[in-house]
DNA sequence: CGTCATAACTTAATCGATTAAGTAATTGGG
DNA sequence: CCCAATTACTTAATCGATTAAGTTATGACG
């Protein structure tokens, strides 16, 4: 592969002249800028962003970890964050963490030493170690921006992009509640995960506004997966638990509690009204229908990735919260 | 942020030593070994990958093209290859062509660049610039290996994992005809791209083999998008074009034009079926029913994945083909 | 006891760019 | 016509790792 070195050789200068040439830079004169892109054509010379990035400890590169890219929400973050990244010229690198803290840790060390120059972080965080977490990410000087994504981590250090998600949940038990239902199945996603811990709440808090007991039984544990709530559902109708209503983590796991139900002969939303939660689906396509709510997803990838750049082009300028409507 | 020599200087011994343990090489005695190890720690050390990926000239990471990401098969596909990324300690780096030659071009460009070890190129291509595009892709020595997706470009350069479209697509079609319906309205993706001229292909063969005649305007052009697909729907019905089938090119699609027709209070499939394709959405999911297809996205994923690494490692293998079975 | 292999390190060149500092030539003002 | 300023380049140090080659020290063995 050709180097700066072989153009410069070809078009009969320095490197530094080619670098120069490249760079746009002023202080070359036109007929030799034009022999240096002649050469850079002839020889086919492809820059090396390795070495560049080196020099400069700039790799025009911005990570991305989300929980998991088949949970369908994440589909609508990512294309946000691709849009917004591409149109400002970054590379994005993207893991999975799948749920799973301690891989969430590594995976971030691993953005580190590839020297991104920030970091989206989707909402994994084990709630209980927030802030060892924080600590974490932070730690060493010349730490990269973070944004995090649907979990509030410490504002001192990191930028949140979030919705209400404990505001949203409470709003689908309300209308469940408003047609008459008072036994609601709650399956809920990872709890360790911030943001599903406040999805929890929200339902507990407006069966107390309610006066409406929480019952344990009544509050089981998915993992945002069909299979899982279809398992949860099959299980609860075995064990003789009487509900009168689902609400589901998401829309994905909502139609796995269909599935079952329809299984079990149990008329939706006759004996049993389903919700969900993400608005995944196109409406016209889900029978029968579920009630759902929105979450903005793909302003939440665009959101995250322009608070990152801002930060990232000013490391003075402090972590910013953002409460996104749904 | 402490480098290599850091770390030395704080152990007492040269960056050769430290770079020795980091690696796992021989040659370094217990006591020292354990020295360095606790320097790092005690410095939180992390290593730069970007000057060891200068040196060595190994990135360990992939890049991926994909031509939509918001097409929803390309997320299965998008998690195999993630999935074996990830096992072997590849990273991936992410970009979208938005189903356009140019881009396609420039980012295979901007990949190369950033020296990816390998490319993973996502169905986009122009059919009638193949050629030209091979050896673009080729241009140059030391060019990472490529493995096409959907798409055969030439085999002595260029790894593909590809399924029988046209076969699958003919299928489709002879279900429709089967079914009694002779006028099928055939809903195409952007047909510069190859495989999706394979698409209409096998409609066409399969409407030639039943001697039923393939009418212009039955065929009309989309784009993947539910939006898309239901104008096309609206507009044919407004000119009152008439059929008693839409073959769409996905699933998506199909979605889109069922809501057109629902608009118009045609019963579906009465008066007219409808059939996708990729099989996308979970099957208890849609009503009216459609017929649809899988394609294996997800092992497509892995193979290519696979596929890559092999070429990798071994520069000297020649391209191969797969032919997967949906 | 001499010597030669081996183990345990260190030295220093190198990867391919960027860029501050230096040099030479040209221009323009008084 | 001379000096200063500007323009158009070049030189060479540098980023932070890797690794071939070199240096000691240790020990084994005839």
């Amino acid at each position: 592969m050709n180097r700066m070195k072989d153009v410069a050789k070809h078009a009969g200068v320095s490197t530094a002249t080619v670098s120069y040439v490249l760079a746009g830079k002023p202080g070359v004169g036109n007929a030799v800028r034009e022999r240096v892109l002649q050469s850079i054509k002839e020889l086919n010379y492809e820059i090396n962003l390795v070495a560049r990035g080196l020099k400069t400890n700039r790799t025009n590169t911005i990570g991305v970890i989300l929980p998991d890219i088949t949970k369908l929400f994440f589909l609508n973050v990512l294309k946000g964050i691709m849009e917004i990244a591409t149109r400002e010229k970054y590379n994005i690198t993207i893991f999975s963490s799948n749920f799973d803290f301690e891989v969430e840790q590594r995976l971030i060390t691993t953005l580190r030493s590839n020297r991104v120059e920030g970091i989206v972080l989707g909402s994994c965080v084990d709630r209980t170690r927030a802030h060892e977490w924080t600590q974490e990410l932070v730690n060493g000087k010349n730490t990269p921006p973070v944004v995090s994504l649907e979990c509030l981590l410490d504002p001192r250090y990191i930028s949140s992009v979030v919705v209400d998600t404990r505001n949203l949940s409470g709003r689908l038990t309300q209308h469940l509640i408003e047609m008459g239902r008072r036994r609601i199945l709650f399956i809920a996603g990872p709890v360790h995960i911030e943001y599903e811990h406040d999805h929890l709440e929200g339902y507990k808090d407006i069966l107390k506004k309610n006066n409406i007991p929480i019952l344990d039984a009544l509050i089981t544990a998915g993992d945002f997966m069909s299979k899982t709530a279809y398992d949860v559902v099959c299980n609860a109708l075995e064990k003789g638990i009487r509900f009168d209503a689902i609400q589901a983590s998401n829309d994905q796991a909502a139609i796995g509690a269909i599935k079952a139900l329809k299984e079990y002969h149990i008329a939706v939303p006759g004996d049993v009204a389903v919700c969900g939660y993400d608005n995944l689906f196109p409406s016209t396509l889900i029978n029968p229908a579920i009630t759902t709510v929105s979450v903005p997803g793909y302003e939440m990838g665009v959101t995250a990735v322009e608070e990152l750049l801002r930060r990232i082009n000013n490391r003075d300028l402090p972590p910013k919260q953002y409460y996104l409507n749904a």
